[in-house]
DNA sequence: TATTGTTATACTCTATAACTATA
DNA sequence: TATAGTTATAGAGTATAACAATA
């Protein structure tokens, strides 16, 4: 390695506060790596962020439609069906026809879907505090309820 | 519409706590929105919110070579191509080599690059502020500074 | 041999359009 | 006609592998 090299290796380091200065920097990363903390977390439990999501939709309250718990996740229902089907090819929910309705599907969890959503919450929760650790006491709770607040606002 | 049908717009709405207490929820849709508030905000000079962050990085210390761009902005040197290809057909940006080592491209603003900064940047600035304004007043600034805190954070 | 820019390729996440079965 | 689930497809955004030019 030349000089002319390790110029580069100092040059090289990271993102000036042209970039970390912008909120919209912040917030996407702060996602990854709170992101990258959940899926090592989950990992041992066998689902994603995205799905551990899913069957925190489908617990809280039974939807009457893929449609429905589709919804209330944000995402459209095409995208629920592939979600489902992995949920469904590891034992951990089950679609069974509506009662009234034969074009839907209601979704349970099962026993082993309560159980490792029950499990799953836990290393979520315990991969949030972390990712917060090193904030001073209050803020954590603080930036919690900013961006409760921020999110939950009806559409500008 | 039947009252079935009413029933499921009722029940239809949006995610329930369970979801809106989890903070990898929060920064997601946190991010989503003001990505979508920026992109409107940008729309009339032409350039997304990725290569405002491209501009910035170019403008705030001149790179070297597309690498060390790519480096300070957290992405792969092959996604930097195309990022610069385009910014290059839209003249806000221009590749010359490098003197001493022929193998790198510097990359430089041209005058319209270095104008669209200037304006785009105030653009974003206010996204950011109507992100924002819903919040109590020191509230905005503790967010940025906690997100801050937790994003230039060495690695765990 | 190693590095820079580049291309080809693939993978993830997401949405739109169209099909089917039901309503 | 309209809706729920499904499939096929496409578009971002991203990365990995391999190549040519240069070091």
């Amino acid at each position: 390695m030349s000089s002319e090299a390790r110029d580069d290796q100092e040059a090289a380091e990271g993102p000036g506060p042209e970039l970390t200065n912008r909120l919209g920097y912040l917030l996407k990363h702060a996602q990854l790596r709170l992101a990258e903390l959940t899926a090592a977390a989950l990992e041992p439990h066998g689902i994603s962020g995205r799905e551990l999501a899913v069957l925190l939709v489908l617990a809280g309250r039974e939807p009457a439609s893929q449609q429905q718990a589709a919804q209330r996740l944000g995402i459209d229902r095409t995208t629920m069906v592939a979600l489902l089907d992995a949920l469904e090819d590891k034992g951990l929910v089950a679609r069974r026809p509506h009662a009234d309705d034969r074009r839907r599907n209601v979704v349970e969890l099962t026993a082993v879907g309560r159980d490792t959503l029950r499990r799953a919450t836990q290393a979520g929760d315990e991969a949030e505090d972390r990712f917060l650790a090193t904030l001073p006491q209050p803020a954590g709770r603080q930036l919690r309820d900013a961006l409760h607040t921020l999110v939950t606002q009806p559409y500008r």
